[in-house]
DNA sequence: CACAAAAACAAGCGCTTGTTTGTTTTTATA
DNA sequence: TATAAAAACAAACAAGCGCTTGTTTTTGTG
């Protein structure tokens, strides 16, 4: 039952505790007794705490990135695009919600050039953002967008997400990523059009 | 020359060293050596480590409900009061980015029941955002405002701020204030009124 | 200059940290 | 049921942790 498993469930534990207390508040000892064995024994699974986190920042970094991936290269006007992009990432975050909280709060803690390629996929990922929003005024449907604080808008919206999202709250994913586009086409003034009564 | 402002040098220094490693990150020694003095000499003047943490982070708790009381009791519309608000919420942290880093990211450190205050200064905070809101819609201003996406979508913005800040950056902190809320308030598609060229 | 207060030193306390090593127990399979 | 591999134990390591204590040096002030 934990041939190739054990390796996940001290992984998800990990996760887990690093999410509630920070990977420099988590000892050794605070993930093998999670797991119901001795701090040593943990070593017969892992080389090093660090690649506890490296492994849990390096899933989260891929999650995010092949989920958005996936939008970037679809069809459809800007907006759309906008749209399920949000709709991607907020279902990430809502899916994994101890590994978004790692991977926002304390990969930092990395070092080296684990630390460097953890950024660089960060870049990646703005990036692929600019790349929608810079369609959008290529087009013409955003006239004459503010493009960096437009994507700093949207990103701060679903980097923020992991601080209050709980996964039993009344609405789905979906329809956080629905009513937070909504405001963010039409802004605070703009005329609605069901965005409160929704579904 | 150093009466009493010993003290608030190794404030400064323990929230510059909290800023970049993390609180747990940071150890006493660390924050000694950059003192240039031994770790016990740190004791004449603080009790413990944490009250560091909370000195900062109260500290920090302040500066904000302090400026936003400010605007909420001022008078106006409630998009100028929302302006105000920005600009408000980012001088605070333009002005002393790494006290915002530590206020923001590592105040869940904080143990037992100077925890519980710090949480409930920034719900006190949160409340006060939300009045804003409340008030444009009870005016008209904000027609069927979905509030509580509204404060979190401003919220996330102001509270990102602090990951990618830079104090050498080519706009004052008013003129970010401002471009953010030109985008939430007329949105993504709505009409331009000098949203790139602003003054 | 004298002297008390403030600041820093020097040494080390008890404990925890991440990790290693050698041995024993558990497990799956032949 | 024998056996080899996998997993866990038991014990400890060197280093570092936050913090305390007793003493010395520095400092501002009468």
């Amino acid at each position: 039952m934990a041939r190739v498993k054990r390796k996940e469930e001290i992984l998800n534990i990990a996760c887990k505790l690093f999410s509630q207390k920070g990977y420099h508040g988590t000892t050794i000892r605070d993930i093998s007794d999670a797991c119901g064995i001795l701090a040593g024994s943990l070593y017969a699974h892992i080389n090093s705490k660090e690649d506890l986190l490296y492994e849990i920042t390096v899933r989260g970094a891929r999650s995010f990135l092949d989920s958005l991936r996936q939008v970037v290269q679809s069809k459809g006007p800007a907006s759309e695009k906008l749209r399920q992009a949000l709709r991607a990432h907020i279902r990430v975050v809502a899916e994994n919600i101890e590994a978004a909280t790692v991977f926002f709060h304390e990969w930092k803690a990395l070092t080296g050039e684990r630390l460097q390629q953890i950024q660089q996929k960060r870049d990646e990922y703005e990036q692929m953002w600019e790349e929608i929003l810079h369609e959008g005024i290529r087009s013409g449907e955003f006239p004459a967008l503010d493009e960096k604080f437009a994507r700093l808008l949207i990103l701060s919206t679903g980097n923020w997400l992991y601080h209050w999202y709980k996964p039993d709250g009344p609405l789905a994913s979906d329809e956080i990523a629905d009513r937070f586009m909504n405001l963010i086409l039409t802004g605070l003034m703009g005329k609605k059009e069901g965005s409160v009564a929704d579904d």
